[in-house]
RNA sequence: GCUGAAGUGGUGGAAUUGGUAGACACGUUGGACUUAAAAUCCAAUGUCCAUUAGGACGUACGGGUUCAAGUCCCGUCUUCAGUACCA
């Protein structure tokens, strides 16, 4: 019988899909356990062999666990809005939605030949009206929300409604925009509604206002920083201008300390968290108000300056103020004298992107405004410039200069000649700023002399709260999330506008279904794709959508133009997988369902999620938890970030000028142009099917009448490691894996490739180890005449075989470190085959160990045994240490620390046994030469090590 | 710059608390089987010296601790990833 993976394996896809082998429950007296891969996006390419990595690791994790006696979870879903398939439209006309299914089956199919296990019969898809219905329903309870700084959570905003009525906005403790007026009791219950709601909004946790944005007239959206290059749009090379927007946002900003907090409670990897806690950005120091000095004595207008820092303790260091260009009192305080200079300098700074201001370090830029601020101590005049240095987005958009201890003020008091006064006693400030918080001594400081930084803090910061000038605060760089995309493919809002304000569409008339449209461009007033829909307003008495030629603005109102963005959906998928799809109508998913469930144990995924969605999914899952919508305060507490694997390129060298190709071996001295070949014409050892590059019609004419000098009768092709990608042709499909040398061997060699974390080359020729293995293991079990196993009793040696093998692949398994088990279980068939094992007693809970990782073999040959249960249900084998004890133990002789050579000897052998026995042996007498050891080091069971 | 990860044969990588560096594979070379090829099997394979026996050197580089260092400590270099005028 020989190995015929292809018929196996699809034998087995079909048994495990016919029989539901998979499929979780929500009821069991096993403990629970949640597998979960980051939601894959259905892209139009389908799947190549990096793209299964972290899925093979995170299905052998989950048939571990059920081995293990664990109710596992481990379903899949698409995330399935999202732009490809809106650019793909645009491009061809095609919905997004016939683009999005046929793709989806795509993935599927190559999904199911891989043999995961996962629970189809929960999967999601982002774009389903049914399951969007719950993305609109959450965006409705954050509007419904306001965060409470007092009970440090989310709460309805009715708590919030009832304390403005009662008492006004004075003693709320809340995160709500800056530009807040305190009003009273009386005050709010005589605002119109539309002044009442506009004041909501302020405290709202989703909420619409004005946001710069990258706007692109062209292309008619808003671009991401990075879709910017040099100050134009990277598809297409359009300008791009910087420009308000009314948009919703989300308050985010609410959560950073306990997103920074959270961070300890979960099991994470460390540069993860750091990219989060960086990201979150929490700087602790003090906010100080400066007073603008009038420049006339006639000037009525009083200005003062916000700054945030976080040495407050250097105040009497500063010898100027800057402000960001953006800055709105630029405007104000800019005297006559300096008005052209100021208003060239932020005309010039306006066409710059942020990036590119940020990204250019070195230029030192800046103009005096003419006015000056006073020093709250000193009352000294200090003069006010601006410089694009300073960020408008970052804490006030302005900063108290410390040239002394900063080295970017130091650099720019320098630049324009400004004063740098030392506070710091014994501290040399003639070549750089004193920066460093270590060791500092506070001078020429008033009150504060002689003080160290953490006393002369607290000191400022008490000052300065006397003179109602500052107060300590504790800054964040995390900013508010944009909410709002001006693209056609994603959730429509449940808002329409009522006199401009925002008003939610009662969650029972939930789905909002995303509307028809015969274009997916924006309109050519610049509005949002859904702006060409026809029937997109909303009937409050009917409450349904109609058609905008309905609009009366009193029962009929316009709808919301623009759609929630990616990380909407993907925010909350994991709770929905624990519901059963049949259960799915009435709740995201129900109370018991969330509740056995909790969170996921396990999430497996790539890094480059590491500051959106990861961050966004915590924000949404502490909320939902404050509203006691869910029980737990994060999503995923084990995280795992799966390494890329990479593709090894193939080059052929083309003699500059000429259509000859030389082999890599003749290459040294010529002028040769390297060309990207497919990798597929490319055996394992590097050398190319002239042939098949030739006859192959994608390349056209290029290399059919090229000439190939070859060496040794062969041409050589040179390689590198680059991404995976079509335009570099090394892309290998695992199709065709599949094909060639079956699941089990794209499993086992996808593992085997190394650590799980690391990034790692492909190369197909390695495949034939680990499929030349499993049929190694094949023929354990079955020869031409059929199975072979029998009842023997066992050999010691393959008891101990097979225990060694269970207690690595389960410390392997525990440790995520899948490479190594690929190992042993090779050494284990090495071994067992060599031992001519035919045991059942040793090779039915060898297939165990390897179903996880390759589980259509492990079927088959289980079946073969006998059993007529799948081996998913089977119990992990337990190992018994007993297999292991030996009786003596091969031990290195060193000398000096070098091993020289080995001496069997038995384990119980005592210290001065062994001493005697070493000493006395011809190789150490030979060794020694005659010297007398000056120590011997006898670590029993380890090591022998002679000094001297 | 900062933060994080990493640097081991021709290649991917192993060495879990300091204790035989290079497991397991790929590739290469030689051999068996075959008319031949494929498949399979056997052997060798870190580098250098030596006919052998054996020896020297070897985990990015330079130091150190230790009987013993890929592993611990100090310094340097390189690569990758994230992030960045963050006040």
């Amino acid at each position: 019988m020989k190995y015929d993976f292809n018929q196996i394996e699809k034998k087995w896809q079909d048994h495990w899909a016919k029989n539901e082998t998979f499929k979780a429950e929500n009821k069991s007296d096993k403990p629970k356990y949640y597998v979960l891969d980051m939601f894959p996006y259905p892209s139009g390419a389908g799947l190549h062999v990096g793209h299964p990595l972290g899925y093979i690791a995170s299905d052998i994790y989950a048939r571990y666990k059920r081995h293990k006696g664990f109710n596992v979870l481990h379903p899949q879903g698409y995330d399935s809005f999202g732009l490809p398939a809106e650019q793909y439209a645009i491009q061809t006309g095609q919905h997004p939605a016939v683009t999005t299914e046929e793709n989806i089956k795509t993935y599927r199919r190559q999904l199911d030949q891989i043999g995961f296990s996962f629970d189809w019969s929960r999967e999601v898809r982002t774009s389903d009206p049914n399951y969007y219905k719950w993305t609109q329903w959450i965006f409705i309870q954050l509007f419904e929300s306001w965060y409470n700084n007092d009970s440090n959570k989310a709460e309805h905003i009715e708590t919030l409604v009832r304390t403005f009525a009662s008492e006004g906005n004075s003693n709320i403790n809340a995160i709500c925009d800056d530009n807040i007026e305190i009003f009273s009791a009386e005050a709010w219950n005589n605002y119109s509604s539309e002044e009442q709601q506009e004041i909501l909004l302020k405290y709202r946790l989703t909420y619409l206002a004005e946001t710069e944005v990258n706007w692109c007239p062209a292309l008619g959206t808003v671009l991401a920083n990075d879709e910017i290059v040099n100050g134009v749009s990277e598809r297409g090379g359009h300008t791009v201008v910087r420009k308000k927007m009314t948009q919703w946002s989300m308050r985010i900003s609410a959560y950073a300390e306990r997103l920074l907090q959270g961070l300890d409670t979960v099991d994470w990897t460390d540069s993860l968290k750091e990219s989060q806690r960086n990201w979150i950005g929490k700087s602790v120091g003090a906010s100080v108000t400066f007073n603008v000095i009038p420049a006339t004595t006639s000037d009525e207008e009083s200005h003062k300056i916000d700054v945030f820092t976080t040495r407050p303790d250097t105040i009497f260091g500063v010898s100027f103020m800057t402000l960001a260009p953006e800055h709105e009192l630029v405007s104000k305080i800019t005297t006559s004298e300096q008005k052209a200079e100021v208003e060239a300098y932020i005309e010039k700074t306006a066409k710059r992107s942020e990036r590119d201001r940020m990204a250019d370090v070195k230029t030192i830029s800046g103009v005096f405004t003419g006015a000056y601020a006073e020093h709250p101590f000193s009352k000294e005049p200090i003069p006010i410039w601006i410089g694009d240095y300073v960020l408008a987005s970052y804490g006030t958009g302005a900063v108290m200069a410390v040239p002394c201890g900063d080295q970017r003020d130091y650099d720019f008091a320098k630049h324009f000649n400004i004063d740098i006064p030392n506070i710091f006693d014994n501290v040399d400030i003639s070549e750089e700023a004193y920066a460093s918080k270590d060791n500092v001594k506070i001078a020429n400081s008033d009150f504060l002399d002689g003080m160290n930084l953490k006393k002369a803090t607290k000191r400022v910061i008490f000052e300065l709260e006397k003179l109602g000038q500052g107060l300590g605060k504790t800054n964040y760089r995390l900013r508010d999330a944009v909410f709002s995309r001006q693209r056609y493919w994603g959730e429509p809002f449940p808002v329409y506008y009522v006199n401009g304000m925002p008003q939610m569409i009662d969650a029972e008339h939930l789905p909002i279904h995303l509307p028809e449209v015969e274009k997916y461009l924006p309109t050519e007033e610049g509005e949002p794709p859904l702006g060409r829909a026809d029937v997109w307003a909303w009937c409050t008495e009917t409450n349904s959508v109609v058609s905008n030629d309905k609009i009366n603005n009193t029962t009929i109102h316009p709808l919301e133009l623009n759609t929630m963005p990616g990380w909407a959906g993907s925010s909350w998928y994991f709770f929905r997988y624990m519901e059963e799809a049949s259960n799915r109508d009435d709740f995201f998913a129900s109370e018991e369902a969330l509740n056995y469930w909790e969170n996921v144990d396990l999430y497996i995924g790539g890094s480059e999620h590491a500051t959106g969605h990861l961050l966004y999914s915590r924000f949404w899952v502490k909320f939902l938890k404050d509203r006691g919508f869910v029980n737990v305060e994060e999503p995923f507490k084990k995280l795992i970030n799966q390494g890329m694997i990479l593709g090894t390129s193939a080059f052929v060298y083309r003699e500059e000028g000429t259509n000859t190709y030389l082999s890599e071996g003749l290459i040294k001295d010529k002028n040769v142009v390297p060309i990207h070949v497919k990798v597929q014409y490319v055996n394992a050892s590097d050398e190319l099917d002239i042939e098949g590059l030739k006859n192959d019609g994608e390349f056209g004419e290029e290399f059919k009448n090229a000439e190939f000098i070859l060496e040794d009768g062969v041409y050589k092709v040179g390689r590198e490691v680059e991404k995976m990608s079509k335009s570099k042709y090394n892309v290998v499909n695992p199709d065709s894996i599949c094909e060639d040398y079956g699941a089990d061997s794209l499993r086992l060699y996808e593992m085997f490739l190394g650590p799980l974390e690391q990034y790692k080359p492909w190369k197909t020729s390695g495949i034939s180890g680990v499929h030349g293995f499993l049929k190694k293991l094949w023929k354990l079990y079955v020869d031409d005449n059929g199975l072979k196993v029998d009842n023997s009793e066992p050999s010691k040696d393959s008891l101990k075989t097979l225990h060694k093998t269970i207690k690595k692949v389960e410390e392997d398994i525990e440790s995520f470190s899948f490479n190594t088990s690929v190992s042993t279980f090779m050494i284990a068939v090495n071994e067992l085959t060599s031992q001519k094992c035919a045991s059942k007693e040793i090779l039915e809970p060898l297939l165990i160990l390897i179903s996880p990782y390759a589980p259509h073999i492990a079927e088959e040959l289980w079946s073969l045994l006998g059993n007529n249960e799948s081996i998913s249900t089977a119990t992990f084998p337990v190992f018994e240490e007993k297999h292991l004890v030996e009786s003596s133990k091969t031990y290195p002789i060193s000398f000096n620390g070098k091993m020289r050579f080995t001496l069997e000897l038995p384990l119980d052998m005592s210290k001065e046994d062994i001493e005697k026995t070493v000493m006395a042996h011809e190789k150490t007498i030979a060794q020694l030469e005659g010297r007398t050891p000056k120590k011997v080091i006898i670590v029993p069971g380890k090591i022998v090590n002679i000094v001297g």
